[in-house]
RNA sequence: GGCGGAAUAGCUCAGUUGGCUAGAGCACACGGUUCAUACCCGUGGUGUCGAGAGUUCAAAUCUCCCUUCCGCUACCA
């Protein structure tokens, strides 16, 4: 009987830094998933791997003084590192530096431009600089920018152009007929109001603005922007060969099963990436899973707080089945879960240490007590021992039930449930009492087999999720590991011997020594960087605070620049514009007169801190209605890579008016 | 601004097509127990099911409206 295949992939991680324990989640999260389809019988392939091209990494490499290969390298072993520290049973770690990816990332665009779904594109007479945006000629008013009025500008860039408008309708009908294609389903109402409904517009596929990329083999300026480079690594990965010579796990294992994705880019794997697919003629994936984030629950992960958590630090303080325990289960489905020290050590001391290690050490201690290890059914079953059997054979069954539905978290619970009947029964049983009367040691015999038939059980569930902990648990109750067949039953364990003595499987820890701890480990992680800024960059690169990337505009003249007209100004008076989430309304005296300027700046300032400031203002800006808004000038800010703005204010105090040049 | 989602116990959440005294886990308190990792078992909730109105024999559940939060998106001079 062949198996039937099942094909699981993680998104590839980028490889500018460590992942910190967000990006481990999806690891253990597809691992669970895989190892529970092989259980199901199916033929699994697991894939995952890094993506490690584009100007960040780029800059990176040079930062730290090595080349984007040597610093890449680096980065995606210590990736596969946690990977496998996590006991993550992939069965690929593919890299986008791969040369057989490469090699067919060339051929795919230039496929792809030869039949005429890429286009070189040119800026030229479309480009509208202020507003930064590139038109088609359908979308230009009057031969004008359609935001601002203004003429465009001929630019000198050049890129390539992916026609997504051409499969937009196919794809919308692929989605309404596989209403399981995007998980959860919320996201797919997003993706369809705000992209493929409104029309898809067309995707930059290359870029000019750096080189460490795979160049486009017939236009070598051009190097292939990421998410072609990236995506094709579910199908080059099989052996995917554009030219129809295709490896035989392609043939096998496309199309994917289950894209397993942060939800932070479900719109490239379900628009962009099945788009790619029809090009190329090949199926669509099945399904597409953009999961929740996990966060802090004390705020943003940060490394100059010191609190980014890393997956080897938590798995040094409760190892690796603990950490596996603890992103599967506080993860909940479509929400965002939250994370904490405090919670981490709760669920270690209250689901691991009380309810699972301590039934599995009292019962390998009664056993060893009362029967010097040996285990078997003395066949003195009474009605309660009924409903310990049943609630084991019913958890085999939801736990198959809740992973078919993808729900991981749920299905682990399941399986704390029964551990939980089992400590319920040895209270009903009392083996203890049992044990005081001679005539009772058949009865106390098939007590402590029911219970360790029960963990055999419950233990093997527990195979997908905590792989060791599965191992040590059977090997101290002296059982098998079962199928999901062999759990069909309840008292296949026969006889057997327990270990002489039970090892405690997850002790309990102290909150508080461990928030100490934390502490310590916090403040060398702030130090580290700090450092860092301090110009140690080619040591630690890897962990430095993230290079900004902007779009390289083309160079102008002075002249160009002389036209713009900048002068301090002085905030007077502001307020939030209603009708928007982001505006912020200011009267700025420029020497003696006052402009009405709006910024979009209100999630980094209150009107009331506004008030006072000096900043710098283009002034001679043509007056623009934002949101009903008149706006005079522009305030001048800079903005980091998440978006966090601050508003550039003379170093010395200035008079409002200065000229500023 | 557009589209969508959420609001239930101190905390995290479940509540299927409207149907009995609204549930689970954690935390907390008390009781029991002693095989065990000071553990386990049991008991304990006056929760205006976000506010208001409506439909109905019956609403946490359906409709309308309001408030607050969140997601995606647009705008952000």
């Amino acid at each position: 009987m062949t198996k039937k295949p099942y094909y699981i992939t993680t998104a590839i991680a980028y490889t500018s830094g460590k992942p910190h324990i967000g990006n481990t989640y999806e690891i253990v999260l597809a691992d669970s998933i895989a190892r529970y389809k092989r259980e199901q019988g199916y033929d699994v392939r697991f894939q995952t791997g890094t993506d490690e091209h584009g100007q960040k990494i780029e800059q990176k490499a040079e930062a730290a003084g090595v080349s984007p290969k040597e610093f890449v390298d680096q980065v995606a072993a210590e990736i596969k590192r946690i990977w496998d520290l996590m006991n993550t049973s992939y069965d690929k770690f593919i890299r986008t530096t791969d040369s057989d990816h490469e090699k067919q990332v060339q051929k795919i665009f230039r496929k792809l431009y030869e039949q005429g779904d890429i286009y070189k594109g040119y800026y030229e007479g479309m480009y509208c600089t202020p507003c930064e945006s590139f038109f088609t000629e359908s979308q230009l008013v009057d031969g004008k920018c359609p935001d601002c009025g203004r003429p465009v500008q001929p630019a000198r860039e050049e890129a390539y152009f992916f026609r997504m408008s051409k499969y937009a309708d196919r794809l919308i009908q692929y989605i309404n007929e596989h209403p399981e294609f995007i998980q959860p389903v919320a996201r797919k109402n997003e993706m369809m109001n705000n992209f493929l409904l409104p029309g898809l517009q067309d995707l930059c596929v290359s870029r000019t603005s750096f080189k460490w990329g795979v160049p486009v083999d017939f236009d070598d300026k051009h190097v292939i922007y990421v998410w072609l480079d990236a995506l094709t690594n579910y199908i080059t990965g099989l052996g995917y060969d554009c030219d129809g010579e295709n490896g035989e796990l392609f043939e096998k294992y496309w199309p994917a099963d289950l894209h397993l994705i942060g939800k932070d880019i479900i719109r490239f794997h379900t628009i962009y990436w099945p788009i790619f697919l029809m090009a190329l003629g090949l199926p669509l994936p099945k399904q597409v899973f953009g999961h929740p984030w996990l966060l802090r629950g004390d705020g943003k992960m940060s490394k100059s707080v010191g609190n980014v958590i890393y997956a080897d630090d938590l798995v040094k303080f409760f190892g690796v089945d603990a950490v596996r325990y603890f992103v599967l289960h506080e993860m909940p489905f479509d929400n965002d879960g939250v994370i904490t020290w405090e919670l981490m050590v709760e669920r270690l001391n209250s689901d691991l240490a009380n309810v699972l290690g301590n039934l599995v050490n009292r019962t390998v201690s009664m056993s060893n007590k009362y029967f010097g290890g040996v285990v078997r059914d003395a066949g003195a079953a009474e009605p309660v021992d009924e409903e310990l059997k049943k609630v084991a054979l019913d958890t085999v069954k939801k736990v198959d039930q809740k992973m078919n539905e993808l729900r991981v978290a749920d299905a682990i619970t399941e399986i704390f449930t029964l551990f939980k009947r089992g400590n319920k029964y040895i209270d009903e049983t009392t083996p203890w009492a049992l044990a005081k009367d001679e005539a009772k040691k058949d009865r106390l015999a098939t007590v402590l087999y029911n219970l360790v038939e029960s963990i055999c059980i419950g233990a093997s569930l527990l195979e997908s999720f905590m792989p060791d902990t599965s191992k040590a648990i059977l090997a101290q109750v002296g059982g098998e590991k079962r199928s999901l067949a062999q759990m069909e039953q309840f008292g296949l364990y026969g006889e057997g011997r327990v270990t002489e003595k039970p090892q405690i499987l997850f002790a309990r820890m102290d909150i508080n020594e461990v928030l100490a701890q934390v502490e310590e480990l916090q403040k060398e992680q702030a130090a580290q960087a700090g450092g860092e800024k301090e110009g140690e960059a080619a040591e630690a690169a890897a962990d430095e605070e993230p290079v900004i990337d902007i779009e390289a505009k083309p160079e102008i003249s002075y002249e160009d620049f002389a036209k713009l007209q900048f002068q301090v100004g002085e905030i007077i008076s502001c307020e939030a514009v209603k009708k928007s989430k982001k505006l912020l309304c200011s009267q700025v005296k420029i020497g003696s007169q006052v402009k009405q300027i709006v910024s979009g700046i209100k999630a980094n300032y209150t009107p009331e801190e506004m008030v006072g400031k000096k900043v710098m203002v283009l002034v001679n800006l043509t007056p623009a209605t934002l949101a009903g808004v008149v706006s005079e000038g522009m305030l001048l800010c800079a903005e980091d890579a998440d978006g966090n703005l601050a508003l550039l204010t003379p170093e010395k105090e200035m008079p409002a008016g200065a000229q500023i040049s």
